[in-house]
DNA sequence: TATTGTTATACTCTATAACTATA
DNA sequence: TATAGTTATAGAGTATAACAATA
């Protein structure tokens, strides 16, 4: 059998774990702003892709679009995102960070790098190099799209999209 | 600013982006099996720890003891474990892996691997093993558990434990 | 009175599909 | 007819608290 020693964790499972560590305790210090990661992850990218329609912004997000009107709903209540009408197709909106929305993701920058200070300060600046080095190659090879996280796909949902209903559970 | 240039992605973002896609990969292969990544977290407990009771299983996977009864019903049901009487505290159960809990603990082990080697198929041996050094450095130094996920305490869940229910939502 | 395992209830959050208005 | 954004509904899964048996 030879698996029956002291289990050396392995590193897929390690990734997992330190990953949903890293998410959880992100997600908690983003509470002092009153944010929730898909919020943050909806002004990054409005910051480098503005103009965006909710159903374009939906999908850059992997986000269900009936989802992110609410997220939308709370960050424009809250001055930080702009819905402005677009003159040559009156269904869509066209999204812009606001003045405040700017300011609130440049706070969202200090405590992300609070956050990684804490999380990695096990290591030397050399091996967060390396680490990171490591991580972007798996990424990358993964498919991973750059800033997008897979969670916002389904924060505390318990269905997947396009999974048929469960009709006679139990 | 100085942060208008292209984002370098942040080795935490990058590694909590990464747990996530490694646990739903991980997840998605244990369908083969019909198991879902607790019953595995379960079963391989179980295997190092004979004849826990289900308070101390719970409390060391980090699981609602009453979620767990439900697990365990149907691993249970399914032969995996078994709920011996326990002879000193009648009000206990001892629980242990049947013959075919563990062989379905080797199957499982088998899954695991291959969906590690998909997962860093396009780090090297070396790359590898430097990844698990660095990984299981900032885990240790984060209080994680060995072969706890913390994604075993909620895996579709919509409220935190001790949270306060909230009464005016919306 | 306290604890183990169990169950019923309330709660949160989502996807789906219907809906309105525009095209 | 088709599409953008919105809303209503039902589904899924949990934590909490109450429960019975035992200590």
């Amino acid at each position: 059998m030879d698996r029956d020693r002291i289990d050396e964790p392995r590193p897929a499972f390690l990734l997992s774990q330190l990953g949903a560590h890293a998410a959880s305790q992100f997600a908690e210090r983003l509470k002092v702003l009153d944010l929730a990661p898909q919020d943050a992850g909806v002004l990054r990218l409005l910051r480098v892709a503005a103009g965006l329609s909710q159903q374009e912004l939906a999908g850059r997000l992997r986000i269900h679009p009936s989802r992110l009107v609410a997220i939308l709903d709370n960050l424009g209540k809250r001055g930080l995102v702009e819905r402005r009408a677009n003159q040559e197709d009156r269904r869509l909106y066209s999204l812009f960070l606001t003045k405040r929305g700017e300011e609130t993701l440049e706070r969202i920058g200090k405590v992300a790098q609070e956050h990684q200070e804490a999380l990695l300060s096990a290591l030397s600046r050399e091996e967060r190099d390396t680490l990171a080095t490591l991580l972007l190659k798996v990424a990358d090879h993964q498919g991973l799209v750059r800033g997008v996280h897979p969670g916002y796909q389904r924060m505390g949902a318990t269905k997947r999209p396009g999974e048929p209903v469960n009709t006679k559970s139990l």
